[in-house]
DNA sequence: CTTAGTTGGTAACGCGTGTTACTAACGCGT
DNA sequence: ACGCGTTAGTAACACGCGTTACCAACTAAG
């Protein structure tokens, strides 16, 4: 295991100055070295296997030349994420396109306030992304006061952070309102998490706004809430389907959930769509394979994580950006899990 | 936005030098300072909101309190993984407990050989889990040889590397079994991805090995091979209908690549289990309940992944592990997707 | 022949921390 | 008073790199 070479052992071999070495390897305008120079340092350079130390660049530069990505949920929650994948698959493209590693920190309830910061000071990283905020984080305000780059994934209210997010709620409203077309008028909902996350209430507030423009009273004993899993899902169904009300549809706030619900409903021995009309929300990879294939809102995840990131590297970089907040685009895809009432 | 302190800046506070400071915050033994300094010194800190540099403390002690997980794969690829939020939810685990940060890496498959050693070099992090090796990567190789601390989630010969693996060939058998067990005897196949990654041969061969040890004779054209996705399985399930090859159950090696050939069978018109039988691999959180709910192998995703994390900080600490290749269990998960034949 | 400018390159400092080697001051027994 | 161990703390170096300020040598203009 031979030792790591330095740039002095790059200067050594090149004959010249350490300083040379690091002007001629970064390529720095403004300087005269003359060509055959440059060559002896990237011949002394390939000859010894170079590669700068990454730690010593950032303490050196002040920048980390890394971006974290934070998320607040417990390593459990993690796991069954279904959007994950697609997240670090939007990020990483853009990050490694820019040179900037990906750093993953997830951060647990209780030390919020302090963690944001922390992470921050500690300089690891440059800026961060921050996924699935709750309402009711403290730290993620004053985060947004320190000035420290951060873009939001989704949406939280006064907050001055820059933030890319769908518009949860028309788009609920609209998938509720593709069911009221089809004629259904006793329409259930189910959330795709607890109500702590900014997404949910938005996504149960477009679902009633539907039912209010089309007359419809809103009754709270329609509303199931599941917490990211199938299972919560399988749960919220049974619950719904025991407590005696009626419907014809159910709008489910997560494709993942909704395999869930669709599993309960089958279970009771109710058809879909011929029994009950289903919609989800998000377009997982899975829902057009399902059984039935699942009409839902397609939410164009990976590129709300590729926005986010160049948001975030342009904030970085010291611009301001011209929208700080952005909103992409949803669609309705419809497919066979509804049917007219 | 308020100037980062540094520990002078605690130094000067609390009115010692700054070596104090260090002894005191890192609470080295064997150093004796009096509770009274102590105090002053922790005081100051707290004061200052101080939070140390990392970036200094990894140049500084040669550790940089990371470690990477390294793909090789494009973004596309990642974004549908299925796996990705498991693994990264025992990855995260395990690091966070012991003061680790997580950094994810994707390399493209063009320059493999020089990228992880420069990934180890670079001393971004201290040591490396390798994800879906390919059979074929020259670097890999190289890498154990260079003596970086490195865990390979996953199986590859004339490999020194420590990996935790399951034994994907008895498991496919295993699975194979179970259908031969039930009556069928024209059994296709549908791989998980293409067989550079090495997973993919050891699952056909363990269909294959069931297929052998029962005397049923094999037939190349009964296998088909998938690429991860959904839509893959549809596709290759297609392909095989369309062969003309008869058969009434299929071993698929990978539930979310069965997610899309169960369609396939339901839009050719077959019912399953009673036209066809199914089983898959790797227990998604949705199998359970997918239509009808799916037959599979368990795959201890999360475990695999905690317990490679374990590994690698044991391989980082110096030690020399007892257990160089550790293989969990797998287990047959019998749902509602075959019947007897 | 002087002076100003250019070319090619380096010494030296700073980034913020960990760690070793060393030194004063102090108490204690003789 | 003297020697000696202990206590409390510090100065100084190392980590590997970026970068500024500076310097010699050489050329070209006056």
């Amino acid at each position: 295991m031979k030792k790591r070479s330095t740039s002095q052992d790059v200067a050594n071999l090149a004959g010249v100055s350490r300083t040379t070495v690091s002007l001629v390897l970064n390529d720095v305008k403004g300087v005269n070295i003359p060509v055959p120079t440059r060559q002896r340092v990237y011949d002394a350079a390939k000859n010894l296997g170079y590669v700068p130390n990454a730690t010593a660049q950032a303490l050196a530069t002040q920048r980390a030349q890394a971006i974290g990505l934070v998320m607040t949920r417990s390593p459990h929650h993690i796991a069954s994420d279904t959007f994950l994948p697609q997240i670090l698959g939007g990020l990483l493209d853009v990050a490694k396109r820019n040179n900037f590693r990906l750093l993953i920190e997830s951060i647990e309830e209780e030390r919020q306030e302090r963690v944001y910061l922390e992470l921050a000071h500690a300089k690891h990283i440059d800026g961060m992304i921050l996924l699935t905020p709750r309402i009711d984080d403290k730290g993620l305000k004053k985060l947004g006061e320190v000035g420290v780059p951060a873009v939001l994934m989704g949406n939280l209210q006064d907050s001055n952070l820059c933030s890319v997010d769908v518009d949860n709620r028309s788009a609920a409203e609209q998938a509720t309102q593709y069911l009221i077309d089809l004629g259904h008028s006793k329409i259930a909902c189910i959330s795709n998490a607890r109500l702590s996350y900014s997404a949910v209430p938005d996504r149960i507030f477009g679902y009633q706004d539907a039912l209010s423009k089309a007359g419809i009273p809103l009754k709270d004993s329609l509303i199931g809430y599941a917490d990211f899993s199938p299972q919560s899902g399988f749960e919220s169904m049974n619950a719904l389907l025991s407590s005696g009300e009626e419907f014809s549809a159910v709008f489910v706030a997560s494709d993942n959930v909704a395999m869930g619900a669709k599993a309960a409903l089958r279970k009771a021995g109710l058809r879909i769509p011929d029994d009950i009309s289903i919609v989800g929300f998000d377009d997982v990879p899975w829902s057009k394979y399902s059984d039935p294939p699942l009409t839902t809102v397609r939410l164009p995840a990976q590129d709300l994580a590729s926005e986010a990131c160049l948001l975030l590297l342009d904030l970085m970089k010291g611009h301001i950006p011209e929208k700080r907040n952005l909103v992409l685009d949803t669609q309705l895809v419809i497919r066979k899990s509804c049917c007219e009432h």
